[in-house]
RNA sequence: GGGGGUAUAGCUCAGCUGGAAGAGCAUCUGCCUUACAAGCAGAGGGUCACAGGUUCGAGCCCUGUUGUCCCCACCA
């Protein structure tokens, strides 16, 4: 049976028949159970639109990690999944396919067009999903939610309304961002601003009845046609004389007034502002304190309106090379100068978004944001790493109102109906057919939608059954831990905070758990433009899904981002290959499936690697508590392949080869009893092969993933054992190390003779002493009379190896002289501590007295290299 | 303009509350040792960016400098 297995793991066979046994035995469902204690994830919900790229990937393993992990625990572990319907995103992408048809929105209409959104959800929204399942995402898929779902829909409708009731909602005519391709207002977080190579054009304006001009400069000169002042500082000497008159318009004739007003800076270019309510926030803002017109002169696609004249119906940029041209040639143009500045682009399609005044629904964000400040501050919410929690208390200090409407049709609709008669606003819970103040049955719902994020704000919740009352929402919710990246800390955590504060009075989460952005080999993001993106799925094929998930685990800190190199993914399949081969091994050496408890009767190795291994579940349990899946991932490595199969399996050798079946079956029992445990530990983070190899070893229960998580027993540990056996380990390091420096062939054995104090402890150890160090035979004694022979010096043995006419005395003699030198040193550097006064006073008596102990070792080992220097001198 | 990250071996990165620095990859040497050559046994390689400070003791804490990356604001 165990001989037929491959040499090599091959993890495209295993993994879909593993992810459909796990779902077969609906072990990724989690119920509500008064006899566990809940804990709960839900995932970030990817667009619909969207693949699954390495962000995600490692997203969604850090969380899979921590369900299983609670869920080996014993809690009722649930992980939530679903999809965001990604308004902007999903609407383009269809808006785009029609395009190939010849059809626009308007020719479908509303409610065909919705129609055919609906069905591209159902045909392409499932996409992630499946994506997921090939991770090895243990998500509850019988909860999985969308965000445009009947009860997500719900909850967002009642936000809506409650907020509206209590005037946290309002309408009305703001600056907002606009974006001319999308064709909607976006929010201030969803605008990207870029450095880019613009011009700065140096106009002036003539000041009416006068020969003075006003000198200014602008970055949007087309923007001249709506200005409808000019502004200098109050105390600006050289304009104070012209506050109160007016200057005329450049080409358009219009007289506007000279405004003073303290946003403008004096020192800044020539301390002269045209001031553009309609297109520009800050002019916006100023146009308010003046009570200036405001004059829009764009369109939705950003062409100029018929309110600009002989520019009507160009595009923005044409308009601009032609106003420039204008302006110049009546003499209104100083100078054109090279400017570098920051152009604001739509998140989504990169498009140059257009400030622009436009009436639109709000959030009111300062009574909103104040119980979301405090809860993190007080620690109901921790952020890991903390730093960030800097990042969202200045955003959250500083934040503006929120433009909520969107106008597309893919969405939330706005609930809100004006009555075309008496102007009556209804905001309700339920559609209304007729207005509740005048009885006109003449009302309208609102167009627009609402943002994307309006809903998601709501997800830990709204996916539970908010706002009705239910057994899961009381059980699951708060949630636990939110695993994201820091890259949306403004756009989803923190409108999640506040939204689970005001709507169910509690936080969402009590931890979030941010990681950093998946970069390529080089460093760079990666990004559908540069084509370096690195697909996932593709790596799953090529590596395996449990390779990819522990490149992501490993290296990787909180907060930090991380590089993606095809050679650590490499390092992570050969390290799947040698868990692999090590079951390969157990198999061959098992005798029956039976389960074999540990012992009484367990050797000295056998001792030391069960207090390994009962460190290692101490020190894992401790990493993950503390999200420290880096480091714990990291001490799993190390246990395995070096602890576990370098040593412990070449050290279970002798006995399983040997002629005693007790001593056999013993061994049998703990490399049985650590591996077993080990794929425990190391099942949240490679949960594939830690089943396939679960499975093929005796156990008892169905699954590893619902088989208990080891925990940490006094009675593995052997203190002193282990200490004792790490010397034997010593003596095999520092033999192989002379042998290799001596350019010994394996093939060559030698006498081994170890001169020890404990002498009983190296004759336990004689067998595999002699096979792993080369040996011909072990000798164990007081002391050795062997001046010919190399000697080998560790803490607790001198170890002669009769090489003889291998030994270059020369060669020798260096090499020992070296050695004592650097013990000398070492001598001076512990006799400098505690010749310090400070440091005996000071310093805890642990760690003086470890001190002296090192010291005097240091002392044995020279008085033993100068005799032995002395020694080969009197041969030489 | 404001804020933050980061600087550790040739490369990519760990390093928990301060007790003479670690891994993977790469390099070099020797091994096909009956689980694994995707492997085994060894080796070399670091003034922990720089300068001060606190401390008996600093990669770690404090101050400043420099390089680098990012976030926020958006000065017309």
């Amino acid at each position: 049976m165990a001989e037929e297995l491959a040499k090599t793991y091959d993890p495209g066979e295993v993994e879909d028949r593993i992810y459909k046994f796990w779902l077969d035995g609906n072990y990724f469902h989690a119920e509500v159970d008064a006899n566990k204690e809940p804990y709960t994830i839900v995932i970030p919900p990817p667009n619909i639109t969207g693949q699954l790229h390495m962000g995600h990937a490692l997203d969604d393993t850090l969380q899979d990690i921590l369900i299983r992990y609670k869920r080996m625990q014993g809690y009722s572990a649930l992980w939530l999944p679903g999809t965001d319907h990604a308004s902007i995103a999903t609407e383009a992408k269809i808006v785009e396919a029609m395009k190939a048809e010849g059809l626009t929105k308007e020719d479908l209409g509303r409610e065909r067009f919705l129609e055919r959104a609906w069905a591209w959800k159902e045909q392409y929204g499932g996409r992630i999903i499946s994506q997921l399942k090939k991770l090895g995402a243990s998500c509850d898929w019988e909860r999985e939610r969308f965000t445009l779902d009947e009860g997500c829909s719900n909850a967002v409708r009642e936000v809506f309304v409650r907020l509206y009731q209590k005037e946290l909602i309002y309408r009305g005519e703001r600056i907002i961002n606009w974006c001319p391709h999308c064709l909607t207002s976006i929010s201030d977080a969803e605008v990207v601003y870029n450095e880019s190579e613009g011009s700065f054009w140096h106009l002036r304006y003539p000041v009416k009845n006068s020969k003075e001009y006003l000198s200014l400069a602008t970055t949007r000169p087309e923007t001249l046609l709506g200005d409808t002042a000019v502004a200098v500082h109050p105390d600006d000497e050289r304009y104070k004389h012209l506050i109160g008159k007016t200057v005329v318009l450049p080409l358009v004739g219009r007289e506007i007034p000279i405004v003073a007003d303290t946003y403008v800076e004096m020192d800044f270019g020539t301390g002269v502002v045209k001031i553009t309510p309609a297109h520009d926030p800050n002019d916006f803002e100023v146009g308010l304190r003046h009570n200036l017109p405001v004059i829009n002169v764009m369109t939705d696609d950003a062409k100029i309106n018929e309110l600009g004249g002989k520019y009507q119906g160009m595009e923005r940029y044409e308009a601009r090379k032609a106003i420039v041209a204008d302006l110049e040639a009546e003499g209104f143009l100083v100078k054109i100068e090279p400017l570098k500045h920051n152009v604001g682009s739509c998140y989504r399609c990169n498009s140059v978004v257009e400030p622009r005044v436009s009436k639109q629904w709000f959030v009111k964000m300062a009574p909103l944001a104040e119980p979301a400040v405090k809860a993190v501050k007080d620690g109901d919410i921790k952020f890991i790493p903390s730093r960030l929690e800097k990042i969202y208390f200045n955003w959250m200090e500083n934040i503006k109102d929120w433009c909520i409407s969107r106008q597309l049709w893919w969405g939330h609709r706005i609930p809100a109906w004006y009555c075309k008669d008496c102007g009556e606003i209804i905001v309700s819970r339920t559609d209304p057919d007729k207005c509740p103040k005048c009885q006109s049955e003449n009302i309208i719902q609102d167009e627009d939608t609402l943002d994307t994020w309006f809903s998601s704000a709501l997800w830990p919740f709204s996916t539970l059954g908010w706002p009705e009352e239910n057994i899961d929402l009381k059980y699951f919710y708060p949630t636990n831990t939110l695993v994201t990246g820091y890259d949306i800390i403004f756009f989803w955590v923190a409108r999640m905070i506040f939204s689970g504060l005001e709507y169910t009075d509690s936080v969402p989460f009590n931890t979030v758990l941010f990681h950093g952005i998946v970069r390529d080999a080089n460093g760079l993001k990666m990004s559908k433009s540069l084509g370096n993106g690195i697909d996932p799925l593709v790596e799953i094929e090529k590596y395996g899904a449990d390779a990819l998930r522990f490149t992501l685990a490993t290296g990787n800190t909180p907060g930090n981002d991380m590089r993606y190199s095809p050679e650590r993914v490499e390092a992570s399949r050969n390290f799947a290959n040698k868990i692999w081969n090590a079951a390969r091994f157990l198999l061959m050496n098992l005798k029956s499936d039976e389960e074999m408890p540990l012992g009484d009767d367990i050797a000295l190795e056998d001792k030391w690697i069960l207090s390994k291994y009962n460190q290692l579940v101490k020190d894992v349990t401790d990493n993950l508590d503390k999200y420290e899946l880096g480091l714990a991932v990291a001490k799993l490595y190390d246990f395995i392949w070096d602890i576990f199969c370098d040593w412990y399996i070449e050290l279970c050798k002798s006995r399983l080869n040997g002629d005693d079946e007790a001593a056999a079956n013993t061994a049998r029992s703990v490399l049985v009893y650590v591996f077993t445990g080990v794929l425990k530990l190391l099942h949240p983070f490679m949960p594939f092969i830690t089943e396939e190899i679960w499975q093929s070893l005796p156990h008892s229960g169905d699954s590893i993933m619902i088989s208990k998580w080891p925990e940490y027993s006094e009675e593995l540990n052997f203190e002193t054992d282990a200490e004792n056996f790490e010397k034997v380990i010593t003596v095999i390091r520092a033999v192989r190390n002379r042998r290799s420096e001596m350019n010994v062939p394996p093939s060559k054995k030698a006498k081994i003779c170890i001169a020890t104090e404990t002498k009983e402890i190296f004759e336990d150890a004689s067998a595999f002493i002699s096979r792993l160090a080369s040996g011909s035979s072990v000798e164990v004694a007081d002391g050795f009379d062997m001046p010919d022979a190399v000697l080998v010096v560790t803490d607790s043995a001198k170890v002669y190896i009769p090489l003889n006419e291998l030994v270059d005395f020369t060669a020798e003699l260096a090499r020992l002289n070296k050695e004592l030198e650097a013990a000398n040193k070492d001598k001076a550097f512990y006799e400098g501590k505690l010749n310090n006064p400070g440091f005996v006073a000071k310093a805890p008596e642990a760690v003086v007295n470890q001190q002296r102990e090192l010291l005097s070792k240091t002392l044995d080992k020279i008085s033993l290299l100068e005799e032995s220097i002395s020694k080969i001198e009197a041969q030489i």
